[in-house]
DNA sequence: GTAACTGCAAAATATTTGCATCCTT
DNA sequence: AAGGATGCAAATATTTTGCAGTTAC
C-alpha cells in the first residue's frame, strides 16, 4: 500500500515521462505505466493485460508497448527460452536508441525476470571486423527468493 | 560445391550426431541438421522450412528444432529484437543441459546471427543471492561483411 | 512387427490491420 | 475542431495437438 505522496509522485512521474515522449495521457498509457512502475519484474504481454485494474484492449496493448518502445520509455528483454518480456528503460536511453547496457536476470524457478541496474556489462572483445553497438547479457539461475 | 570426401565426412558426422542422440535416421532428420552443419549463421524456424530441399512439413519442422533442443543438438539465440533462432551446440553440451557459453552476435544490416565461439564470455559478478546457472551474451551491431 | 516419425487437419494462440467511434489537446 | 487513441471485427501468422498412415530398426 502506498502512502498519498508517494502515490502522488508516482502520478508524477507517469505524466512526466508521456509528456517528455510527447504521448497524449490516457488511461491505458497510465495503467500499464503505472504497472511498470510498480514492478520489480519485467512483465510479458501477458501480464499486462493481466494486471491493469481496467481490462484494456489486447489491440491497445500491442500499440502502447509499440510506441513506448519506439519513445525509448521501454526495452524487450532477450530471454533465454525466448519469451519476450520488457521493462522501463533508464533515462539514459532516447527514441529508438536504447542503452540498457545493464545485466538481466532470469530466474529458472519462479520465472521472474529483473534488471540487474548496478552490475555493468563486461567488457567483450570481438574478432575484427564485427562492429559492436549493443551488449546483451541475461544471465540465469535461481534468484534471491528461490534459493 | 563441396567436394565428395567432404560431403561423406559432413553425412557422417550427421549419422554420429542423430545415433549418439539415440534418434532414428530420418529424411526430416538429417536435412535439417545439414542445413546447420552447412551453414555458418544461426537459422531461424523460416529459414528452415525454407531451405531444405525437399518440403516438410511445418509441424515435422517444429518437433525436429524441438528434439534436437531437448538432445542437446542445436540451442536458441536470445536476440535483441525477440526473433528466435537455432544454433548448433558444442560437444559439451549434454541432453536438457546446455553450456553455450559463448556470445553471440547478431547483425543490424543483415540480420544473421553467428556463434563466437572462440569468445569467452566474461565473468559476471552478481548481487548475492542470485545464483547463476547460465550467462548469455549477445552483441548487435554490423558484421564482418556488413561493415 | 513395433515403436517412432510424419503429414494432414484442426484447434489454440499470438499478432497485425482497417475502420468507426471516442477522447485529448 | 482536429488529430490521435481506442475497441471491435477480422485477417494473418504462429504454435500445439490428435490421429491415421508410413517408416526405421
Amino acid at each position: 500500500m502506498l502512502f498519498p505522496t508517494n502515490f502522488i509522485m508516482m502520478e508524477n512521474q507517469i505524466l512526466n515521462i508521456l509528456h517528455r515522449s510527447q504521448l497524449s495521457i490516457t488511461d491505458g498509457r497510465k495503467s500499464i505505466l503505472r504497472l511498470f512502475l510498480e514492478s520489480d519484474n519485467a512483465l510479458a504481454h501477458h501480464d499486462i493485460e493481466a494486471r491493469t485494474q481496467v481490462k484494456f484492449d489486447r489491440v491497445t496493448v500491442y500499440r502502447t508497448l509499440q510506441i513506448f518502445m519506439e519513445k525509448g520509455i521501454i526495452h524487450t528483454i532477450p530471454t533465454a527460452d525466448n519469451s519476450i518480456k520488457y521493462a522501463l528503460c533508464r533515462d539514459e536511453c532516447e527514441q529508438g536508441h536504447h542503452h540498457d547496457d545493464h545485466v538481466h536476470f532470469v530466474c529458472k524457478k519462479c520465472g521472474s525476470t529483473v534488471c540487474l541496474e548496478d552490475v555493468h556489462v563486461p567488457a567483450v572483445r570481438l574478432p575484427k571486423g564485427f562492429k559492436p553497438q549493443q551488449v546483451e547479457v541475461v544471465v540465469s539461475g535461481t534468484c534471491k527468493e528461490c534459493s
